[in-house]
DNA sequence: CATAAATCCGACCGACTAGCTAGGAATTGA
DNA sequence: TCAATTCCTAGCTAGTCGGTCGGATTTATG
């Protein structure tokens, strides 16, 4: 019952991105060095976010990636599903799965439903912006320490 | 992203322990028969949850196990975290675990913590009472049906 | 006391997943 | 052309999940 590394990994990734000033395409490899994540795994998450629309990229040379919207338009909860697969899927509310034994009347299955929901819930309410002030905020809080 | 069919296992056990009329013990081979789960699985899940305090269990011939509390004082997060452990424990939130890079000012735990909190405020509040009631209006429900 | 019934303990096992690494094809700017 | 970069696929290791099993221990009952 935890989310993978990949989604810390990708989170990170987005914070990275929309934390940036330029326009231009960032380079996997620059952002993995940045966040100090393994360039190679990092790549993939960062394919996985472009299918689901999260993230344009672009080959080549001097290519990169960016974000596809804004970060105030990208979801944590879409983060985490692009790359973990839907968020609390127990087999027994996955409509492929080998159905709850009750069937209908399951309050366990009712119980997993209701999980599922308010976790949803709460993830798809905060977004890649709010990270990022949320970030900018501890920083500066930081900042008047040392001072 | 998921609970185990342990957790589901266990729940349901318990749901059946708190709907038999009886005090005396129930053997682990009754529930498992009746829920359809395999037994020497069920039994060590049902120890699982006597080391947390949930049930009782007596030993030898005519022993089993029964609450150790009222339904209604069971909640669900105590049965979950006793057979799955912590629930949504990432590693940048265990303690021990090897601290999150960003360490005070990581945005990223403090969305976990939230996540946590909020699943676990959930589950904190529903008690196999609640289960085992509404699993009685369900099969009421289904009754009427039926006529 | 003997026996059957039950829990308890720990080892094991096959299938699957998580987290990564790696090779190399395809694309693109300079 | 060449170097940089993404994209695709395969693999690998350690761990987890769901489950089985043998057998030790406890206990009511005949």
């Amino acid at each position: 019952m935890k989310f993978s590394v990949k989604t810390e990994y990708g989170l990170r990734a987005l914070i990275d991105l929309a934390s940036q000033a330029t326009r231009k395409p960032v380079g996997a490899r620059e952002i993995a060095a940045r966040q100090d994540i393994p360039e190679r795994f990092l790549e993939q998450q960062i394919t996985a976010l472009r299918k689901a629309g999260l993230v344009n990229s672009q080959r080549g040379a001097g290519g990169g990636c960016s974000l596809a919207r804004l970060p105030e338009a990208i979801t944590v909860l879409e983060v985490i599903e692009a790359l973990d697969g839907p968020v609390m899927n127990m087999d027994c509310i996955s409509q492929g799965g080998s159905d709850c034994r009750q069937s209908a009347h399951c309050v366990i299955q009712d119980l997993w439903l209701q999980s599922q929901l308010k976790l949803r819930e709460y993830l798809g309410s905060v977004s890649i912006g709010d990270l990022v002030s949320r970030q900018g905020e501890k920083a500066g809080a930081g900042l008047t320490y040392t001072l």
